[in-house]
RNA sequence: GGGCGGAUAGCUCAGUUGGGAGAGCGCCGGCCUUACAAGCCGGAGGUCGCAGGUUCAAUCCCUGUUCCGCCUACCA
């Protein structure tokens, strides 16, 4: 079958979509949960059903696919399952604002309709980013695709919140959480970002009952003064004493209220008086309960002041602000302001600053669950890699907190709790309860809270395979094999799906977390809107084609750092995309008449040329390092091995060596084993590449001429090493030929000699055995370094006028014209200046006789070694300079 | 406050049983050599953050220090 010619250069848009389809088609993406084969499993970090593809998931995506197309040539059955989170918060903002465009807002439109509104917007929407995945290369099994607000999933949702209820794993409480004035919602801890601010640290005077004495205290948030019960003192501060347990009166509200003596206050910081508002702060509700202390709310939902806030009642918690400081001006209650750096919760969705508020929520007791979860990770049940987030993850998971589940909004999992409105039974069931289960009134009122995103993400890992049904999907396919995350969300997902996992599943989600790191632009800085640095990955594939993109974020993702993308580079991987495709097209001319059919008598290696057995032995090396650096997940190794073998070993010398062969008619049976060799190597380069660079190696391969119909690189075998090509003879008679070349060139190029000028080479050696390695492969030399003449011989008489240069002790000699000596000279002497710079070194170890009688021996005699061959070396190139001196008077 | 990571060529970064450093891009010089000018050949460029210590030998191990990032946290 003769093979197609390919165009003068690579055009990814030509080939990306027509293969995609391809493969899909062909349902070569779908895992088989009833086949027998050893099985691989990634579940896909779910991203925004709503959002576009950024940087972060090209990341994300390329290496989970890098893995997943590796193993399923390696033989695996392998599932990548897909999906989309319903991303409570960030989705009913968006379907907010697009309602404040129309004028109107959720709750003119009520519930019901919102709900349906979101609904919409996710099937407008929810196909873009699936669809921009594909583009990408993304071998995930779409027949599977979820989303967590499925109906299997919401299924797994209740059933799972409803055990940890009946567990006493969830409860619901009134207490102090995270609220976001703007979302009005709760938040977990995790959702609030912590942010460094300039505020101001106001003194207040509190006056003791009946009298002119006060404290002072000072705080950053004075409007909270208006929910305060308590100013505590630390017990052991001998300058309040006296005044513990007596009381002082609020300004403003004339409350009076006790000074109380409680250990959590500092005696260094400011006054060593600390005004307590338990509704409100998260330490004050701490000590309230303590010491018993009345909690009263002073800001409501919206963060505006509520009616125990007497003439600020329906101010903006921040005019409060403003206005209460004036007022205590006025009244000389206000002793000073300072300016004051501190640190201020956000709320990760909309940066609005968080309001502590005390109110009635659902937590889940974490400390029980988060137990096994660390367990897991301690004794490699589960591994992260690389190892240093563990340190992080034991961090959070034995400091854990319990988990504020409940959200204020409308868009996500409906609590499955229903009220009493009768005896105030709480019923927490899967179908609505008829009548309460306590006093049999049907007075019951649903809850309205939804579920933090979270939770259901959480679950991601076994609900996406059928969970709670027994599925042969989770038979087959759980524990998943590894989880590909950025370390942003290795608390939020990764540490509750570990959670989740062990409890319901009892056993880990996955057996390796890897963390990558963020993505960020040339100078560092973190991709954002509003720094106006966004870089669309859609854009770059257009550019530079995706094979191009995913091979520049693979060569730049090492373990543990963060990567910063370069427009650049991507531009030099389409380079490499380019060369490949030259180096493909160069084969296939060549092979255009090649029967296949002469590849199938086997020879041994001896049959084959010295650049046949050597780029096989190459390949070897490159089939080993590839595999192990993707099982190690060292993406940059692997790439760098990719670039390295296929660029400089596989194109600069091999290509150029074949031409030797191919372009001679002479040596048919060299000729044809040459073909073979070059057709079998690219063949495994390309397989070796698929992983990394889909879409072209599927493109060339299918024009390879042993192509049958119906097949595909995609399932085509990943390459094993042949071992009978290891040979350390063939390296070293191919490094000779190398380095002469090398030292050829190097003439060559310093002493500007143009291509066209040819040369003759003279080559002296004491050894025959070199010599006669020589003489063998002249033509490989001759043909890359463009020699025309050659002599050998083991007492050849120097020339006259010539270039000099030792490599391996051989001395070569390129006479030239006279002309050129001065150029010569200068040459020589910086190369002399080389080696002396290298011997000098050599030569204080030798001369160090704790390092002849310490070191260990094969390093003396490596040295040793070393300093004879350099200072030959020199001696000659010595000798060479004062003739050349000599002679030029 | 606690923890972690980084500092190596002009730029972005590699570099593990410690034996004097590499890549890509950029730069300089020469080539349109029948796969590729998105290319080929050659070259320049580095007291490996600073100071000590261990060792025959330190970019690598230890201690201290400076600068830069990140995570985390209940000093008002």
């Amino acid at each position: 079958m003769a093979s197609k010619v390919l165009d003068k250069s690579y055009d990814p848009h030509l080939v990306e979509e027509k293969w995609y389809h391809y493969w899909e088609k062909r349902g070569y993406f779908k895992a088989d949960e009833h086949a027998e084969q050893k099985t691989y499993s990634i579940v896909i970090p779910p991203p925004n059903v709503t959002g576009v593809l950024h940087i972060g998931h090209a990341l994300n995506n390329t290496l989970q696919d890098i893995l997943v197309r590796f193993k399923r040539m390696g033989g695996y059955n392998v599932l990548w399952m897909p999906g989309t989170d319903h991303a409570g918060i960030a989705t009913q903002n968006v379907v907010e604002k697009q309602l404040l465009e129309e004028r109107l807002d959720r709750h003119s439109l009520g519930r019901e309709k919102f709900i349906e509104r979101v609904w919409k917007w996710k099937e407008q929407s929810g196909g873009t980013i699936i669809s921009q995945l594909k583009k990408l290369g993304a071998s995930c099994d779409w027949s599977r695709e979820r989303f967590t607000m499925d109906e299997g999933l919401s299924e797994a949702v209740k059933e799972v919140f409803i055990r940890l209820y009946q567990e006493g794993l969830i409860y619901r409480s009134h207490y102090i959480i995270n609220w976001c004035p703007r979302c009005q919602t709760a938040l977990s801890d995790l959702e609030v970002e912590h942010q460094e601010v300039l505020g101001k640290l106001y003194h207040l005077k509190y006056y003791f009952k009946e009298s002119d004495r006060f404290v002072i205290v000072a705080t950053t948030r004075p409007e909270t003064m208006l929910g305060d019960t308590a100013v505590a003192v630390n017990p052991e501060d001998k300058r309040y004493q006296a005044v513990i347990g007596k009381k002082v009166t609020l300004p403003v509200v004339n409350r009076e209220i006790p000074v109380i003596a409680d250990p959590y206050v500092d005696i260094e910081f400011g006054t060593g008086c600390l005004k307590i508002t338990p509704a409100h702060d998260f330490n004050d509700f701490e000590i309230g309960l303590n010491h018993d202390l009345e909690q009263i709310k002073v800001i409501d939902e919206a963060g505006r002041m509520n009616e125990n806030a007497g003439p600020y009642q329906g101010m903006d918690r921040f005019e409060c602000r403003e206005q209460i400081i004036e007022d205590f001006e006025r009244d000389g209650v206000l002793i000073k302001i300072e300016d004051y750096r501190h640190v201020v919760g956000h709320c990760y969705r909309c940066k609005t600053a968080v309001e502590p508020n005390l109110s009635l929520q659902w937590f889940v007791k974490t400390k029980p669950l988060a137990k096994p979860a660390i367990e897991a990770v301690r004794n490699g049940n589960t591994r992260i890699i690389p190892e240093v987030w563990e340190k992080t993850y034991f961090e959070w998971m034995e400091n854990i907190r319990d988990w504020c589940i409940s959200r204020q909004i409308w868009w996500g999992h409906r609590i499955p709790a229903w009220y009493c409105g009768q005896c105030g039974e709480v019923m927490v069931s899967k179908e609505t309860p008829t009548a309460c289960s306590k006093c049999g009134s049907n007075r019951l009122t649903p809850e309205t809270d939804v579920l933090d995103t979270w939770f259901s993400s959480a679950l991601w890992p076994f609900s996406t395979m059928g969970w709670p049904k027994e599925t042969k999907l989770l038979k087959q396919f759980y524990p998943t094999s590894v989880l590909v995350t950025g370390f942003d969300i290795l608390f939020f997902w990764v540490a509750r799906m570990m959670m989740m996992g062990l409890k319901f599943m009892g056993d880990v989600p996955f057996r390796d977390v890897y963390i990558h790191g963020l993505v960020r632009d040339e100078r560092g800085e973190k991709y954002s809107k509003t720094r106006g640095n966004v870089i669309d990955p859609l854009d770059l594939i257009d550019r530079f084609g995706a094979d191009a993109l995913r091979f520049t974020l693979a060569a730049l993702t090492m373990p543990g750092s963060d990567l910063k993308l370069s427009e650049s580079r991507t531009e030099g991987y389409r380079h490499f995309a380019n060369k490949i495709w030259n180096a493909s097209r160069f084969a296939l001319m060549n092979l255009d008449h090649f029967n296949v059919e002469e590849m199938i008598e086997e020879y041994p290696p001896e049959e084959f040329s010295l650049p046949d057995r050597w780029i096989r032995g190459r390949l070897n090396q490159a089939i080993r390092e590839v595999q192990k650096s993707l099982e190690d997940y060292k993406f940059n190794e692997a790439s760098h091995t990719l670039y390295q073998f296929i660029w400089h070993e596989f194109c600069d010398w091999y290509l150029e060596l074949t031409k030797l062969y191919l372009y001679n008619e002479e040596g048919k049976k060299r000729q044809s084993l040459t073909k073979r060799t070059l057709l079998e190597v690219l063949d495994s380069i390309l397989r070796l590449l698929h992983p990394f660079m889909p879409f072209i190696t599927e493109e060339i391969w299918q024009q390879l001429p042993q192509r049958k119909e119906n097949e595909s690189i995609m399932i085509a075998k990943f390459p094993k090493p042949d071992d009978r090509y290891d040979d350390e003879a063939v390296a070293d008679e191919m490094g000779l030929i190398i380095e002469v070349t090398n030292a050829l060139r190097n003439i060559r190029g310093e002493m500007n000699l143009p291509p066209g000028e040819q040369i003759t080479v003279l080559f002296r050696t004491k050894s025959e055995e070199v010599e006669e390695r020589l003489q063998e492969n002249q033509s490989f030399i001759q043909s890359l370094a463009l020699v025309q003449k050659f002599k050998f011989g083991r007492d050849l008489e120097k020339p006259l006028y010539s270039a000099f240069v030792v490599v391996r002790g051989v001395e070569i000699f390129v006479p030239m014209e006279r002309s050129r000596m001065e150029e010569e000279a200068k040459r020589l002497q910086k190369e002399i200046l080389k080696i002396e710079k290298e011997s000098a070194f050599i030569m204080k170890k030798l001369s160090n006789e704790q390092f002849l009688s310490k070191a260990p021996p094969e390093i003396v005699r490596e040295v040793k070694e070393k300093a004879l061959e350099f200072s030959s070396q020199r001696e000659k190139l010595e000798e060479s300079l004062v003739k050349i001196k000599e002679m030029l008077g």
